[in-house]
RNA sequence: GCGCCCAUAGCUCAAUUGGAUAGAGCAUCUGACUACGGAUCAGAAGGUUGUAGGUUCAAAUCCUGCUGGGCGCACCA
């Protein structure tokens, strides 16, 4: 038995999902003198309520429904046949039947040393890593970024990084707007009113100056109409030097975008505008066609979903125009193969706005049918949607002027606004800390803001609030790490390593929400809900402000002092590791 | 007209997807050792989860009706 524990403690042992070994130690149980259900799906899940206890599950009550039995009765005979006691030190009845599990005291703090020596901070590895592509930002060439690419930019950027960080191969793609009936007026304005001083030091200013005043004049001017639709059909017909326009108007506006994301901290893998496709189009139209998928209706080929019934009275998809021209369906259904061919992807995220539901519903009926007639599995196509930000109108936010809000313009305003009161907290920062403390703060702030709402729904946005250094936001959470950081410039703190000891209410709740940390970072790849994420940090920086007001560091005697400092450490390192998956950087000081 | 979505404290949002006494922040009121950073913490008050039924041991969550709001619906993206 002495030694038996003494190995325990000694050895290493592997990171471990508690909820799933729960899990499996209950079906076990159950499966000992029933044959589950496999309709019911037997699992634990944490206490709300940490009276009860750490994990709770409802299992008996289910069972009991199908089986007509006791639930109290059959939440006993599942205890006497559960094998926890590695884990647990009591497992209860309570209520109507839940079972309720008591975590061992040593099995955290085993958990906590194993976490501390994981360079990854807790974030398990999946079982099997698929290939992820994910498909977010896409600006449109030769217009500004602003307000409306914000949450694709921001939810696409934070799932990539989580979903990379639990191991899964992913690939990001900016699908970028590089092709459509703009172009005309754009060729024709960059032909005849091109600022070149403009274009040196604003390319996308002079882009949509030139797309604007060509607007107007082939408004008043059917001679001018007439030179933008003739720019436009040699566009498309491959004339070589409007081809050159278009291309420098890319290439300049990739520039200035990439400034952005630059700043942003975003970077793609691929970025692969809609032109990419353009050579493709006719042969996807013409193969599905002779698939027997789409036909010609009303002169547009079009696909209808008469075997769906969700889709079945919805208006068809259109992927080729009676006047041949060729559409947004028809560059989705492209690259959707691409993605599929060349990527060997086993899932495509987009992520657009909810706006588009019906779209990729069919998008998703369409390539699925494609695939199948191809004999070759289709990718699971998954339409990850977020709803708009509101003025306090409660109206999609505008400028005065009825414009969208420049993103450019967005940024500056938080990074000032931090500014402001970085100044007014703490002045004594040098000139060089308050202009890295007011970056990191308000970009963070305002990326915070967008992720840390459900996406699906709308969201009013509000610079208080988000800047706002208490509640659920970046400074409350960047707060934590600093006030850890200043501990850790003391002298005399430095990590000794040793046991954790989780000796107060504090430290306990402290401890048991860090061993958790890995376990939120999966529960969010069901769904790719980010603000899980954000969920989790907010309780652990509330447990550790708690646990910093009650438990005294670097005065406590030892061993409970490097207990404290591990613990600070730990909860330092968990919070600028979830940041960082959420694309927000930490600070030193602020 | 057809279809999708939403409604939770005065305000802004949660609620681990059907679980136990619905939780936070702001705003309001009260308190905290000249403080390991007070940008903090403790407490009070605030709710028939839009409404009327139904299913269930259990409903904010599922089903139906109603009210109020948002969005999408053949050649835009």
């Amino acid at each position: 038995m002495l030694i038996f524990s003494a190995f325990m403690i000694d050895s290493p042992r592997a990171l471990i999902d508690v909820r799933e070994r729960l899990a499996v130690a209950l079906r076990q149980a159950v499966q000992q003198f029933q044959s589950s259900d496999p309709n019911v799906a037997l699992s634990v899940t944490p206490c709300q309520d940490l009276r009860f206890g750490d994990y709770q599950s409802s299992a008996a009550m289910l069972i009991a429904k199908s089986t007509q039995q006791n639930p109290r009765e059959l939440a006993r005979l599942i205890i006497n046949k559960l094998e926890v006691s590695d884990s647990c030190d009591k497992v209860e009845i309570a209520g109507p039947g839940f079972i309720n599990f008591h975590l061992r005291s040593d099995f955290v703090s085993e958990q906590l040393s194993v976490i501390s020596a994981d360079p990854n901070t807790g974030a398990r590895k999946v079982g099997t890593p698929t290939t992820i592509v994910i498909d977010f930002s896409s600006p449109n060439i030769a217009k500004s970024m602003h307000v409306g690419h914000i949450r694709s930019t921001f939810l696409g950027n934070a799932l990539a990084r989580i979903t990379r960080a639990v191991g899964h191969h992913v690939i990001t793609v900016n699908h970028l707007g590089d092709w459509g009936t703009q172009f005309g007026k754009l060729i024709y304005g960059y032909q005849h009113f091109l600022d070149k001083k403009m274009l040196a030091a604003s390319p996308i200013a002079e882009f949509e100056r030139l797309y604007k005043e060509t607007n107007t004049l082939s408004e008043k001017d059917p001679n001018i109409l007439q030179g933008v639709r003739q720019e436009l059909v040699k566009l498309q017909s491959g004339d070589p030097e409007n081809l050159r326009i278009w291309k420098e108007i890319s290439i300049q506006s990739l520039q200035e975008f990439q400034q952005t994301y630059q700043r942003l901290d975003i970077r793609f893998d691929h970025e692969l505008g809609e032109s990419f496709y353009n050579p493709q189009l006719p042969h996807v139209v013409e193969e599905l066609k002779k698939l027997g998928i789409a036909r010609e209706s009303e002169g547009a080929i079009c696909i209808f979903f008469e075997n769906d019934p969700a889709l079945a009275k919805t208006a068809p998809m259109i992927i080729q125009k009676a006047d041949g021209g060729f559409l947004y369906a028809t560059t989705d259904l492209a690259a959707f193969r691409y993605r599929a061919d060349q990527w060997k992807a086993n899932q495509i995220l987009y992520v657009t706005d909810a706006r588009q539901q019906l779209h990729f519903k069919q998008l998703r009926t369409a390539a699925t049918q494609w695939f199948c007639a191809l004999n070759k599995p289709a990718p699971e196509l998954q339409h990850i949607i977020f709803g708009s930000i509101l003025g306090p109108d409660k109206k999609p936010i505008k400028t005065r002027s009825g414009e969208p809000i420049k993103l450019k313009d967005l940024l500056d305003e938080a990074e000032s606004r931090a500014m402001k009161l970085v100044e007014t907290k703490n002045p004594e920062l040098t000139e060089a800390e308050k202009k890295q403390a007011a970056r990191v703060i308000g970009l963070g702030a305002l990326k915070y803001a967008d992720l840390c709402q459900n996406r699906d729904l709308d969201y009013t946005f509000d610079w208080d609030k988000l800047l706002a250094l208490q509640g659920n936001t970046a400074p409350y959470l960047i707060y934590a790490y600093v006030r850890i950081q200043s501990i850790f410039r003391k002298e005399d703190a430095k990590i000794l390593g040793g046991k954790f000891q989780l000796g107060t209410p504090e430290e306990t709740a402290l401890g048991k929400h860090l061993i958790q940390f890995g376990d939120t970072l999966h529960a969010i790849l069901k769904e790719y809900r980010p603000h899980l994420l954000t969920n989790y940090l907010y309780d652990l920086a509330v447990k550790f402000s708690k646990f910093y007001e009650n438990c005294p560091v670097l005065k406590a005697e030892e061993p409970v002092r490097s207990s404290r400092l591990a613990l600070c450490h730990l909860t330092a390192r968990t919070l600028k590791k979830g940041l960082d998956l959420l694309g927000i950087e930490t600070l030193e000081k602020m």
